[in-house]
RNA sequence: GGGCGGUUAGCUCAGAGGUUAGAGCGCCUCGUUCACACCGAGGAGGUCGCAGGUUCAAAUCCUGCAUCGCCCA
């Protein structure tokens, strides 16, 4: 046991699980152990534990109790078999149907249900069973479905649960046919000492020579299996420890109802009502060699039970020192329960357990719902009077790439150590809540792997990139990072701010796949893709007033504490390299582990940049589309003329940019554009801004009307669109006004090129 | 039988009343420019499962149906 738990302990440090681990505990340690002792005798106390005859779970293989949730049920294949049972006062019978007709012999009564016309009349009536010549009797019982085979089911209080509830109600004796090692007992009759499967056929057999067996009828049913090694269940009496769970289920689900605990998705609220409204007596006790012992001694001598913290001696009934402690263990759920508070000291007072209990979010898988976290809300509300935690977060499972659940016998099963090695941490983890919302499965393969270690090189290179400017303009510590004048400069900055922002939003809503969707497109998209190149250009270009140098590490190093939850080694990796480098005035942690994490400031928001540099990208893709398009050469620098409108201060600053990633030669700024529009040159129109790019003749006056032509035609259609919209007073009256106000901004946007497109067509007409 | 989800691009999934519905992977064209070919530039690809309804406006809300999956009995 001890080397799977350090196993489970190195997994969770190999992957970067930030926990406190000086305060690692296990189960057995002292201190949970006596958590668990208080508890059981408390609740034995109150009277909410017993030691009863029910009906449990037995697994005949594992010889221990199940719980109702360490149940499979699977649908599986059988035989539905029709038994006629003759009625004791006349020669008529009554057919019953059963998949376990090796159980006749624990019969002690047949049931139909109340409102059934057809048999209510027999009620009280008599039949015989066969095989052992019983007389039972006829009861009814709203359990019954009268659909459901001949409506009349028999009763075997002793291997069936509902049939025990039903013998519970009508005060039918018990009768075990079916020993712990599920072989027919000696109640079994002629069959004694039979497994419990071969004896089915052997009672088959019987029945039909006796001319009982009415007909046999395939069907697909519902079996229990042991969750642990899948052998069927066999629901056995037996006297086990309980929970008597209403009295702690009751507050742990108003908890949920009243919104003091939090369920996120939300959806499984419901489905967590739903099992804490219809639960049923929790067995605790299990005929297991590890586990906590449960705290109870019996005598020989007086047969009273000792339930106690300490170890008992002697009887404190008769004195007898001929005690002996209970052999079972507890259910490991039992102890985990108690995980939250257990785990800070209670039953003890401790600054901890006052400073962590109640603990804040609990995050866990959707299939641990019922077998952990319901515990921990009941417990933990009967033994502090406080839920443990205000909100659970359940995640999803992990599946493979093909969505099956992984499993040791399907061979699915992807190693994380393995895929640790192979891809590295930060890219597991980061593959692992790609794509995905609260509650969802995830599909783990080679393609999610593979794109979120090329994001980790991506991050890993520009950085690299930032770092080495750094060193060879040897500006360590000389940074002042508010030398802002440059636009570029101020829109990162403000791109960056909006993406805090909507982190913050994201994370809040424990929306992780979104939030990380965000940073991995700012770092990619925005400053990778568009700053980084901007900055190039600055940086080559001699004499700048404005290095960008400042900012890219201002930029990196505040994403990197950003990105520092979702990968968090590479972010460490480069934030050590990174901070020597930075201004003196500011001073870091010695991790970025206890660095600050980020959060938006209006301050650092800027529209005219943002607008600026939106115009910039804007027509920096129309020339590289135009290129692309008319397969321009890569080498081959064009020559552009721009009426500058009113960007003409961004246009003169920027050209060196827009030349550098335009791939051009020469820009000009004129008015008078309508004088080059002739064979061999192509209009343009890019955001607010209109140009023109001679190209020789590769294009000529037909060809370039003809593209304007179609241009006007796709605007016209958009256009289109919105005046129908903004042509309906209802639209007008009853939208609101922000929206309206946008699409008449857009409308006017698009008038605005259509005006531009037309004069170039007219133009190029005359 | 009861409950809860899913159905959106070739694949995996975001989007949960308001621009022309997005991303990753895959696909097509081009690229050996000094962070990165684990890369860069450009592009193709969707009547948002079906049918009704509510609304100025529906992938998004409501009802029904189909279909796949999960949980509980």
């Amino acid at each position: 046991m001890d080397r799977y738990g350090q196993r489970i302990d190195q997994q969770h440090k190999k992957i970067g699980a930030s926990c406190d681990w000086s305060r690692l505990k296990f189960t057995l340690d002292p201190e949970p152990s006596l958590a668990v002792q208080t508890t059981f005798v408390n609740l034995h106390k109150k009277g909410l534990i017993y030691r009863g005859e029910r009906i449990i779970n037995w697994c005949v293989r594992c010889a221990t109790a199940l719980s109702d949730l360490e149940v499979d049920y699977e649908d599986t294949s059988g035989t539905l078999f029709y038994v006629n049972y003759r009625l004791v006062n006349s020669n008529d019978h009554i057919t019953i149907a059963t998949t376990r007709p090796e159980t006749i012999m624990g019969d002690t009564g047949v049931a139909i249900h109340p409102n059934d016309q057809r048999f209510n009349h027999l009620v009280g009536e008599k039949v015989v069973l066969p095989i052992v010549g019983r007389h039972i009797p006829i009861v009814s019982d709203s359990a019954i479905k009268p659909d459901f085979g001949t409506g009349v089911l028999k009763v075997t209080p002793g291997h069936d649960h509902t049939d025990f509830e039903i013998g519970q109600r009508s005060n039918l004796p018990i009768i075990t046919v079916i020993d712990n090692n599920g072989v027919m007992n000696k109640n079994a009759g002629p069959f004694k000492g039979q497994d419990r499967f071969k004896a089915r056929g052997a009672v088959v057999d019987n029945l039909r020579n006796q001319g009982l067996l009415f007909k046999e009828e395939s069907i697909t049913h519902a079996v229990g299996h042991c969750q642990r090694c899948h052998t069927i269940v066999e629901p056995l009496i037996s006297k086990q420890w309980f929970i008597k769970i209403k009295p702690l289920a009751d507050p742990a689900r108003k908890s949920i109802l009243s919104g003091e605990t939090r369920i996120v998705p939300e959806h499984f609220s419901k489905v967590y009502d739903n099992w804490m409204a219809n639960i049923r007596d929790w067995c605790i006790s299990r005929q297991l060699w590890w586990g906590h012992r449960i705290p109870v001694w019996y005598c020989a001598n007086c047969n009273s039970e000792t339930v106690s913290l300490d170890t008992v001696k002697s009887c404190k009934t008769c004195g007898s020192p001929n005690v002996f402690q209970d052999p079972d263990v507890l259910d490991t759920w039992f102890s985990s329960a108690l995980w939250p508070h257990s785990t800070l000291g209670w039953p003890n007072e401790s600054t901890d357990l006052d400073y962590f209990y109640p603990t804040s979010v609990m995050v866990t898988g959707y299939d641990i719902l019922f077998f952990w976290v319901a515990r921990m809300m009941m417990l933990g509300i009967e033994n502090t009077g406080t839920p443990p935690f205000h909100t659970i977060y359940l995640h999803g499972l992990v599946k493979d790439a093909d969505g099956i659940k992984m499993s040791k016998t399907k061979g699915n099963v992807l190693d994380p150590i393995t895929l640790i090695e192979t891809y590295g941490t930060d890219a597991l983890r980061f593959a692992l809540t790609t794509g995905t919302g609260p509650g969802n499965d995830i599909r783990l393969g080679e393609s999610k792997l593979t794109s979120a270690r090329n994001f980790a090189n991506k991050l890993w290179n520009v950085s690299r990139f930032v770092i080495n400017n750094v060193t060879s303009y040897k500006l360590d510590g000389q940074i002042k990072p508010l030398d802002l004048n440059h636009r570029e400069d101020r829109w990162i900055r403000s791109k960056l701010n909006k993406t805090i922002e909507r982190v913050e939003a994201y994370l809040d809503r424990f929306e992780i796949g979104e939030a990380q969707r965000e940073i991995y497109e700012f770092i990619w998209s925005e400053f990778c893709d568009w700053y980084v190149e901007l900055a190039k250009v600055r940086i080559r270009t001699e004499g700048n007033l404005f290095s960008p140098i400042p900012t890219l590490i201002y930029v990196l190093e505040k994403t990197l504490r950003l990105l520092h939850p979702f990968m968090p080694f590479i972010t460490e990796e480069i934030w050590q390299r990174l901070t020597p480098h930075m201004p003196n005035e500011t001073s870091y942690p010695e991790s970025i582990m206890i660095a600050n994490y980020p959060s938006h400031e209006e301050t650092e928001s800027d529209a005219n940049a943002e607008a600026e540099i939106q115009q910039l990208i804007t027509l920096i893709r129309a020339i590289r589309n135009i290129r692309a398009e008319l397969k321009i050469e890569a080498h081959r620098k064009l020559d552009i003329l721009i009426d500058p409108g009113n960007f003409r201060d961004l246009l003169n600053e920027e050209a060196q940019a827009i030349k550098s990633l335009a791939n051009l030669k020469n820009i000009e700024l004129r008015e008078d554009l309508e004088k080059f529009r002739k064979d061999g040159t192509l209009s343009l129109v890019a955001g607010q801004i209109v140009a023109v790019i001679p190209l020789g003749n590769v294009i000529d006056v037909n060809a370039e009307k003809n593209r304007i032509t179609i241009e006007i035609g796709k605007t016209k259609d958009q256009l289109q669109r919105i005046n129908t919209l903004l042509n309906k007073s209802e639209f007008i009256l009853k939208a609101p006004e922000k929206i309206v106000d946008r699409e008449k901004e857009r409308a006017q946007g698009l008038i605005d090129r259509l005006e531009a497109l037309n004069r170039i067509l007219s133009q190029l007409s005359q």
